[in-house]
DNA sequence: TTGTATGCGTTATCAA
DNA sequence: TTGATAACGCATACAA
């Protein structure tokens, strides 16, 4: 606020219309005359006018405000989500206000008064620190991404399908025994469906299978370090037999990879490896990785229209929110590269 | 704006007090008595009060509002210190405007436009769209991260310091030759200094040298091609000696190491490699790449102070702007791994 | 310690 | 097509 700003009411003396006129101008212009039109914006001009959005919110009540609570943005696929999210800006021109939810459920809820005390219009969470529940408390729109949602609307990969390609393409394969690799998921948020297809799909054909959800670890050297156990368990286990490794991220693939390689010096024709999310990693690689790709714009879009179609209801004069949340499934594609043979 | 907001005025009625004394109570809490405090905290909580922080911006000027407007989200140094940025909030409580700026000046200018619209009390700017001039004349602090800065305050990691670690490490390591490979780089920016020193400590020790500045292209694949190119000619045109390669960055470092491994399955003594930003992939290559860190989190707290600092200055009744811009340097570490000997 | 009055910059309502 | 006036919700002189 160094000087003073100029408002309305100094481009209304100046040009000796009303301050509704100079309004008018912004929201209505249809309303002016074109000579009148070219006036104000003369003015505007010459006097160097800036618009001031906070001042209309409070008139209007539309924010434009959009909240977005992204657990991290270390993983490629949070920032690549953020990055498409916020390109929205040229569709719809809401704002974002961004947090990086970090510090639990307290700290969380603290980053969610302070988006209500802005008045966003909607809310986009890619965290899993609140329930579904805490958040419809809100009462405002709530997208979720690739999490649990029972009582919020969400847009999710296909995660059963992402499996399922994974694990059919092992066994057209030829492999012996497919190996699925993974933290441990709960059964209520979507990545879960991975190990369910790896598994049903595994059963329907009768393939001998194996599943390790015990990884888990802060680090890259704890979770490589646990990788190595894994790797010198099968390597030993299913020795001389086609192994298929169906790994839950292309981190985890990469890792794989590079175990063999430090054992074999590159990847024998008994070992096949498929990563997910289509990470940089996966290409970039001692060998480029087949993985199971997330369609990231696909579901940051899916998300914003969405949100845009539920704040645009809750403008109206009366406004009739939905009544059950929408799930959207987002189809992924498996990206066939140089770990599943040619 | 499904019911009608609680306000002041509300809870005024409720307790008998005056809007003021509300407003007290949450400005300047010590003015009450803690009898009429509590009366106060718990007519709020009975009535559902919610803070409208766009009305308190309207009337004391203050919105708290810090714009960011970051190239990508795509390469770790920016997601990276984003994340850092954003988790500043706990520090100084200032809500972040994020726009990922891919649309050239026109659209840069937009998104200013906006920043502006909306009372933001500084800027911090990561794209290199925009002349420092320009971002200057909008007379709100602004600091620059690793970007060219003549006429705005900046913070940048010691390039010059960067590179001569990394020169001088493999020099120290008996290298017959040295080469660095990069994209070709303005003057002006800071990262040319990785250059200069690069250069100059070759000159000082007498050590053989090559630049490689020619690297260009859009896409991994791109990429990966030249450096093979880039390779080859380096493998065939040095044979026998003891090269030290330092590439610009961990991304190109990577690439450079799985050439080798392609030809010859390991990384030979006659090789030394190092790259630049402690990336992830720095780590999760075939064989953990030596790298010169960045100090993300030490450039993202050293940019908040000083925009605090200015931003503070600017609420003073006679606020007194900086003369000339503040340039800070922050020194990078040497991060040794396993492609420069052990 | 508390209240009154006014302002912040815009939009909405109602008239003209 | 234009204008006067009252919101919007909160903060700050100034008084008491």
């Amino acid at each position: 606020m160094a000087k003073k700003q100029v408002t309305f009411a100094d481009i209304a003396e100046y040009t000796g219309f009303s301050k509704t006129t100079i309004s008018r101008y912004f929201n209505h212009p249809d309303s002016l005359t074109l000579e009148n039109q070219e006036k104000i914006a003369k003015a505007l001009d010459e006097l160097g006018y800036r618009k001031n959005k906070l001042a209309r919110v409070l008139a209007n009540g539309k924010s434009e405000f959009v909240g977005i609570i992204v657990p991290n943005l270390y993983l490629h696929y949070y920032s690549e989500m953020l990055t498409q999210l916020l390109r929205s800006y040229s569709d719809y021109h809401y704002k974002f206000l961004v947090f990086v939810s970090d510090g639990g459920p307290e700290k969380e809820m603290q980053y969610l008064d302070e988006l209500m005390a802005y008045k966003i219009e909607g809310l986009i969470v890619l965290s899993h620190t609140l329930s579904s529940e805490k958040l419809a408390s809100y009462n405002i729109p709530v997208i979720a991404i690739e999490r649990e949602a029972e009582h919020i609307c969400s847009v999710t990969t296909d995660n059963y399908m992402g499996g399922m390609q994974a694990t059919s393409l092992l066994i057209r394969n030829q492999c012996d025994v497919l190996i699925h690799i993974n933290v441990h998921v709960p059964e209520n948020i979507p990545a879960y469906d991975r190990i369910r297809a790896f598994e049903e799909t595994c059963r329907e054909y009768h393939v001998p299978y194996e599943l390790n959800l015990n990884v888990s670890g802060d680090s890259y050297q704890e979770l490589f370090e646990q990788m190595r156990v894994i790797f010198q368990d099968i390597d030993s286990k299913y020795s001389g037999q086609k192994k298929g490794i169906f790994l839950s991220n292309d981190t985890y693939a990469n890792m794989f990879l590079n175990l063999i390689f430090q054992k074999y010096n590159c990847l024998p024709d008994e070992y096949q490896i498929i990563g997910f999310d289509d990470s940089p990693i996966a290409a970039e690689s001692i060998i480029p990785i087949t993985t199971v790709g997330q369609q990231i714009d696909v579901i940051a879009q899916t998300t914003m229209e969405l949100l845009v179609e539920q704040m645009n209801e809750m403008k109206k004069r009366k406004p009739a929110p939905l009544q059950k949340p929408i799930h959207k499934k987002i189809t992924p594609v498996l990206i066939r590269r140089q770990t599943t043979g040619d």
